[in-house]
DNA sequence: TTAAAATGATGACATTTATCATTATTTTGA
DNA sequence: TCAAAATAATGATAAATGTCATCATTTTAA
């Protein structure tokens, strides 16, 4: 019987992420002797803004977001992160720096894997460059829309961003118990937090949603996306 | 007497940009085999959101504003552009499609080298790669530094931000002729003309700058920052 | 199970900031 | 050089949104 060459978590784990799918059984390897798991409660932070970066992490399982600390104490969510995605901020191939810091919401295991690794294999292997490359681009193109939605748009067509984001990246169903409270549905929509009370209210009574504290359905979603596009 | 390798305009054209310099001969060769100049004059389109990328932009000479064109026609300015900086939008490595749109502010030339050279010398390059990696995270650090100051301070704040970016990043002196008119200088800081106009008025009353229309001078730098990091 | 803590909900009010109308100034081009 | 166009300046007003105080509900943990 043929011993396997990695362990479950390893292979499932990252090959979540499409840019490992170009990688070599050898370089596969190579990853996988360099990688470190390491399990978080909710409300744990995984890495703070300002500590150094040895890492890029994948979530193996769980939720965790992802938040600019801004000014006052006050945080920008800048996204959610859940198995499949790459978490590494710019920091990274800059300063060594985090300049977000990523906080798990629900029971995490994460997985490490060591920076020298990662700029191995962009030296080895030219397709996982661009895969990489590639890949940070896709986060900073998400940026710049955000960017819009948040200075642009008014406070329901944020908040309706929101719940379509959810919905359609996170959760993918129309129903679903938001892991988010109030205030960090503001962080995520810029907004505070009795502002995302009321107009959660208003949608509820134009009957786009149904909403229970933390149960969310979608009942009209063409005229969410129509709030959303409209600001 | 020796034929010179390179016209005088791309050797000091791209060297502008630091991460040239890890290619060799051979690479630089290439790349200036497939590199094209254009001219443009002040208020030009040099490339347009929405249109497809096929090379990625260096100023040879002149400024630019890069920006997001966002709902009912109203722009958010990303930064200006100036010699050794290199553009590309992160739709380069992605779909394909220019995110946001370069307009020249003054009499512009431009040097385009054409994408499928780069991605190959990513191929060739690893120094080159990371360094293109570097570039690119470098810029979207600047995009979530961007986010929290338009979305957490407040007109002053960003006011003073853009005053002391324009003269730190783009004229490196604190007295200068801007070639941003007050539209423009809201389309940067995310506030309409008219409080561009009270706001500038406040901080001359103020004695931190002196301004009459396109001049700026920059009185009290400490203050100013005080008021940038103060919100 | 129950008290404490956290979160959610609501209304009154204040602040920030945009919009609109109008006038002054500067720039541009015939 | 001068009229037209663009840009800048100003004041009045309105809209969007945050803050604060208070109470209700839900969750948590002893």
């Amino acid at each position: 019987m043929e011993k396997p060459k990695f362990e479950f978590d390893c292979r499932t784990c990252l090959y979540r992420w499409e840019n490992f799918k170009t990688l070599t059984e050898e370089q596969l390897q190579l990853l996988c002797n360099h990688r470190y798991e390491a399990s978080f409660k909710p409300g744990e932070i995984i890495f703070k803004k300002g500590s150094p970066t040895s890492s890029v992490i994948f979530l193996v399982s769980g939720m965790a977001k992802v938040f600019l600390e801004g000014l006052d104490g006050k945080s920008i969510i800048i996204s959610i992160a859940k198995p499949g995605m790459m978490i590494s901020g710019p920091g990274t191939y800059g300063d060594m720096r985090h300049h977000f810091t990523l906080t798990s919401l629900t029971d995490v295991k994460a997985c490490f894997i060591d920076m020298t690794v990662m700029k191995q294999l962009v030296h080895l292997n030219s397709a996982f460059a661009e895969g990489l490359i590639s890949d940070i681009s896709n986060k900073s193109l998400l940026m710049y829309y955000k960017l819009v939605g948040l200075t642009q748009k008014k406070m329901p067509g944020r908040l309706a961003d929101a719940i379509l984001y959810l919905a359609n990246q996170i959760y993918e169903t129309d129903e679903f118990d938001l892991i988010l409270n109030r205030q960090e549905l503001g962080d995520f929509t810029n907004m505070a937090k009795e502002s995302v009370i009321r107009i959660l209210k208003d949608f509820e009574e134009d009957g786009l949603i149904e909403s229970n504290c933390s149960r969310i359905k979608i009942l009209d979603k063409p005229k969410l996306q129509m709030i959303s596009e409209n600001g």
